[in-house]
DNA sequence: CGATTGCATTTTTCGTCATAAAAAGCCAAA
DNA sequence: TTTGGCTTTTTATGACGAAAAATGCAATCG
């Protein structure tokens, strides 16, 4: 049954949900509710819903929607098993970004040679290279074709990344404009906790990565400087990009959730000056640990690297 | 004559080096070597010199290729005339932004609307939003259509871009992976030099702030860490949206050329520490003077501001 | 003789269309 | 209120001629 690709989107997303504990057996799952939080409308949700019922995931009951299944806790991801496929675009996207952080293909090429190296359509290219762009290592020559920029290729993005952060960071909890928001606090505390608890060994890498950019994500916003916010995302999809090659060091997040911890409670008893000087040590720590290996990196690609 | 669009984009380019005295009267225009220059073919690169002969800036001589013709001094740019008049894509970048900023425009939109609205071809649109995307402020939706982000719509945006910037531009320079460009100093001191002596009063505005940019921008690369250079160079495009706005106020660029060449020296005296002081000191006064302006401008949208 | 122009040729992309697919919106029924 | 089915709107796809840019090459100049 070949499904549209948004509702196969869709889909995994909702079953996202219910992995990370959002959604649990027996819920009820809203079309338009589901529809507003992903931004679509509802015919690509009920779609993604009925795929997720043949799958075994959720329950239809006639005329009152979809319901979570009783899920035997069994249903565990493979901690081991980090490979990556997530989807379509997704998935050529880091091709590209991996064969040209490889060198495979040289820094301007014809849109021609893109579409047939990945064989795409037109749109699927356009959607592929306005992502390059977003993450700012592609651009449109004048005339035709394109140049990929050689940001973050070596070995001492990481390093530079860190750099970055470590100013940006600690300087953002100090700002004038700084306002504590006890929400996002919570918020985190809840998945911080949660990642100690059960998800650090269960959800896949690619996952962990992500949260664990979130909670830096999320702090910065209370700076009430987009701007801060803004680069701290940029830096972190490069991050992303690097990262994806590499393999996450479950152990090490234990450590890296506390600090996490560690972090809130300081701005929630509004030791502001503390937390913006854990905040540096944490970043510090991350980077040392980080270079030495970054340092002998080509020689063995899938060193294993935290991910804070 | 309907020449290419990309011939008429590399004409303006050119007839910019002959205004900036890149190019003096009498030189000789070599194909290949503009063509390199601006990461083109030599077809485009010829038409626009053709262009240019018909206009009367060049002049053809037979099978010897094209030479800047005698421009009498009188050339000059009417200083008080800062319409804005760039080119095409351009043009109708400026005005999509425009209506967003003035909230003219809702924050979703199909391509349909925009389209119509603006009346362009599937490829132009694609360029056109291309853009928006790279400088932060839209994304696809999911499903059918087009988000634009909330940023810096408020009259705080620019408080909140030079806060930032007091923060990452000082540190820059203080980077252990710091490093004097000699080559780089010298070029924006003759930049600087030139703008002192006569490019204040005849440049248009746009090209004033592009200048500035420019400074600082080729200064914090020399920090050789590429995300304080992007970081930089995307406010610096989200201000360019802002400042587009607004007159420039031309007197303040003498303060603001001498305040850039006293930083000048100081770098190449070695003096790192007064240096990232000094640059501090000079975007803290661009705040200061800008503040009370920008709190009162939702009333008067065309008030003079300074372009650091 | 080497470099550069001017023109011809090839390659790449654009613009437009008809058609298909997908998403959004609507309304009656539960 | 929310679902489920239905209709309308919007976008994607693929093909093809036209436009534009890139490239190759002989002729020309210093």
């Amino acid at each position: 049954m070949p499904a549209s690709p948004l509702a196969r989107n869709i889909a995994s997303q909702i079953s996202l949900l219910v992995t990370t504990g959002e959604l649990s057996s027996g819920d009820h799952l809203r079309t338009q509710h589901l529809a507003d939080k992903f931004g679509v409308s509802r015919s690509p949700v009920r779609e993604a819903m009925q795929i997720l019922a043949e799958e075994g995931l959720l329950e239809q009951k006639e005329n009152r929607g979809f319901f979570v299944k009783d899920v035997p806790e069994s249903g565990i991801i493979e901690p081991i098993n980090d490979e990556p496929k997530p989807f379509e675009v997704e998935n050529d996207y880091q091709r590209l970004a991996e064969d040209w952080l490889m060198d495979r293909i040289p820094a301007e090429v014809t849109e021609g040679m893109l579409r047939e190296r990945y064989d795409l359509t037109k749109a699927q290219l356009s959607d592929m290279l306005m992502r390059a762009v977003r993450e700012g290592w592609a651009e449109r020559k004048q005339g035709y074709g394109w140049r990929f920029l050689p940001v973050a290729k070596t070995p001492e993005a990481f390093e530079q990344i860190y750099r970055f952060r470590m100013l940006i960071e600690p300087a953002a909890i100090l700002e004038p404009s700084f306002k504590l928001d006890r929400k996002i606090i919570e918020e985190q505390r809840r998945l911080q906790q949660r990642m100690l608890e059960t998800d650090i060994m269960r959800l896949p890498a690619e996952r962990l990565i992500h949260n664990g950019s979130i909670f830096h994500e999320e702090l910065i916003k209370m700076s009430n400087n987009p701007f801060f916010h803004l680069s701290l995302v940029r830096v972190n999809q490069m991050r992303r990009l690097l990262e994806y090659r590499s393999r996450v060091d479950r152990n090490r997040l234990f450590t890296q959730c506390e600090e996490h911890l560690a972090i809130l409670d300081l701005l929630e008893r509004g030791e502001i000056l503390e937390a913006s000087y854990a905040m540096r040590k944490h970043l510090s720590g991350a980077l040392a640990r980080k270079s030495p290996i970054a340092r002998s990196w080509s020689q063995h690609a899938h060193e294993k690297i935290p991910a804070s």
